[in-house]
Parts: structure tokens; sequence; C-alpha cells
DNA sequence: GCTCTAATTATGCAAGCGTATAAATACTCC
DNA sequence: GGAGTATTTATACGCTTGCATAATTAGAGC
């Protein structure tokens, strides 16, 4: 009907964790888009169909909305990977194989992530709070993955300390993280899950155990 | 002297080259410590003891300027590794390691070419003068890992048919990338050199092979 | 040493930015 | 259904940005 006033914007209430969260997702659409420069607070609001005022009603200041969001992205590729593994099967090395193939295929590995990735990454350096924010979400990652390991290697009845694991997570954090990247770049020059399957090969080299459940070393 | 005229700035003139580079230097440092957005027109000339107009002169667009800054600091990083490859010995798998060691060290592995690295990844995804230009910086580096690749597993009696040495270079060039990743944003919780021994660790057991010269398998 | 030109400075502008603040309005509660 | 309040809109301010352009000057060549 919208024949309220004359001009004036109609509007309705929406709850505090709907209106953070709709702020949020039309954040990352504006930097996924066009990048962190294009996530203007006039843009996001436009987008989240608010006017840009009501951001700093929810968020103090832009940069804690950016952090927010940066909070986001990180938070639902973590939860992402972990729901490949509550799919998985019971064995330990087909888990690890689930979370590696999680990480190195769709949606997790998406230009727009990395895009999002790369500008906060780039903002660490320059703030500390962002700096520990990525640290903690670094190290929960590898955490999560040095438990797969140890457990992989326990069901190959492969020495599984923690001087062991501790370099293994090391190394194939790096080799996901590093995989990662190149299919975000350059998703098109590879074959369909030939990340994955070069991933999944590189970990079974580094362990010296087969991730294929039937067949294990 | 400088009792030129009133208040007038007293300048010099410089060749192009040098401008130019001084430009792109000031430009990076901008980046570095303030990111992005920290580099500006103005601030950029004033690190160069430079007016801000100076800049349109030698680059039409501000964005020229970022993307020549861009192709510097890959570039530098491409010069530092294959510069370690000229000092090494003679043995392919002695050059590899000494390629890789390279690239997990010092200055290559440092934060502030993260920073840098990051801030123009981010833009990659926005600008297609961009994302050719890191596109063609990737697969050069990647050719360069290949042959290294090659040489070694020939060195050591390995097939080196392309079908297995691009397979290898993605994954060696991912575990790079990858430990580059970590030391650059959190290399103090590692000990040193334990990247590199690390990358070369994992590199040998996807390759199947020793690198270190004497009693290679 | 004069001249001429290319390099450099100085100044200004229009647009877009984040933020502040006051006015308006949708919803809740009695 | 009327009052009160939390939510939302509207407007404006001060700054910074990239870019354009005119005025100046350093240095090369004769």
């Amino acid at each position: 009907m919208k024949t309220q006033s004359a001009t004036r914007k109609t509007f309705r209430r929406e709850g505090e964790d709907k209106r953070r969260e709709d702020l949020i997702a039309a954040t990352l659409e504006c930097v996924a888009e066009r990048g962190l420069a294009g996530a203007t607070v006039r843009e996001i609001a436009q987008r989240a169909d608010v006017t840009a005022g009501l951001i700093r009603y929810y968020f103090p200041t832009k940069d804690d909305l950016i952090g927010a969001a940066y909070r986001a992205v990180m938070n639902r590729m973590t939860v992402q990977a972990s729901d490949a593994l509550h799919n998985a099967a019971a064995d330990p090395r087909s888990r690890l194989q689930a979370f590696v193939t999680a990480n190195l295929g769709e949606p997790i590995m998406d230009p727009h992530n990395l895009s999002l990735w790369a500008g906060f990454i780039a903002l660490v350096h320059a703030d500390p709070a962002m700096a520990a924010a990525h640290r903690d979400g670094y190290l929960g990652f590898r955490d999560e993955l040095e438990i797969l390991i140890r457990e992989a290697l326990i069901a190959s009845k492969k020495p599984a300390e923690p001087i062991h694991t501790r370099r293994h997570a090391i190394a194939i954090n790096a080799i996901i993280d590093g995989l990662w990247l190149e299919g975000c770049l350059a998703g098109d020059i590879f074959a369909d899950g030939e990340l994955a399957e070069t991933g999944i090969a590189a970990i079974e080299a580094v362990l010296g155990i087969s991730l294929h459940t039937q067949g294990a070393e």
C-alpha cells in the first residue's frame, strides 16, 4: 500500500538477531562482488534494504561490522568442514579424507571466500585485534586437523606421539591451505576433483598410510 | 640554500626509471604499513618526497601504480628465490632443496610480503587485469618448480613424465605456499628453520626421494 | 648565458566516505 | 485504543579521496 506519508520509506521492525545477520550477509555480498573497498555503508545498507544510519545502531563503527563479517565467514567455513565429518564413515582414515575433500571442494573452495579472506588478512598486520581473531581461527583449525591425523595414524598402527602429529599437522595444514588457495585463484585450470585427489595423495605420502578405508596399510 | 622563492618546494628532475621505482617503493611501504587502504596518492607522494600530482605524470591512474607495485613484489620474490638456485650445488636435489628453503626463510617469508600479497589478491577477483597478472606469476612459479622436480626425479631414477611432474608440482607448490602463509602469519610460534625442514620432509615424502645429496635413494 | 621543454609543484574540484543527530514511525503494553 | 519506547529514516557535516589543470622551474642544448 505504501500510501503512508508522501515519500518516507516504510519499514518493519525486525529482531536484533535478524537485522545483524542481514547486515552481515549484505556486507559479505558487497565484499564478494566488489572487494573490501566496495563494501561501503551505503552500499551495504541498500543491499539489506535499510537506510545507512541503521548500521550504526547495530554496529558502533563500520570496522565492527567488517570484523563481525570476517568471523562469520571463518565460522561458516569451519562449520561446513565439520558437517562433512558428521556425514562421514566411522573409520578415522575416511574421516580425514572427508575433511580434506570438503575443504578442497565447493562451497568452501570459492573465489568469494578467498577475496574475503585475503581482504581481512591484509588488515591483520595493522589491527592487533584482528590478528588475534585470526590466530585463534588458525590454531583451532590445525588442532582439529591434528586430532584427525592422530586417529588416522593410530588406525594404521603408526606412531602418533605429539612430536609426530604436530609436524604432520603443520605440513598437512599447509597442503590444504595451499591447494585451497590454488583452487580459489584459478579453479578453472584444474579438472574436477583434481585438487582434492592431489591433496589426498600428498597427505597419504606424508603420513605413509592409505586413507581409503579398505586396504589400509 | 632553498632561499629560492617564498615557499615553493625545491625539487630535482630525476630519470623516469628512478622516479617510477621510487614511487613503487613508496607504494609498497604504504601498503605494508597500513594496508591497501592506507596507500593513498597523497601518502605515497609524501613518502617519495614528491607532490601528489607527479604520480599521475608517471602513472595514468592510481590503479596502474598499484598494479605495477604488485608486479614488483612478485618479481622481487621470484628473483630472490632464483638467486638461491645460482648459489646452490649442481645436484638437482640440492637445487630443489635450496629453492624450497629460500622460499621458506627470510626475506621471502615475511609478514610484510604477506600483507602486500593479500591486499593485492583481494583485488584480483574484481579486476581482470590484476587477475591476469596474478595468473602469469603463479604459473611462472609453478613451471620453474616443475622443472626442478623433474630433474630431481631423474637424478633419483624415478619416473618424470609430465603426467607425474604436473601433479607433483601442484602439490609441492601448495606445500610451499601453505607453509609460507603459516610462517608469515605466525612465524613466532615456529622454531627457527622448522617450517623449511617440515617442507623438505613433506616434499621428500611426496616425491619418494631424498633431497639430501649424499645418500639419495 | 639564453632558450626551450619536460618535469614538477600548487591549487582546486566534485564525489564519496563514515559518522553524528534529530525527526518520524512501528510495535508493545496496559 | 492511547501512550511510550525502541527501532528506523532522513539529513547534514566534515574529511578524504582520486583526478584535473594551470603555474612554475630545473636542466639540456646550442
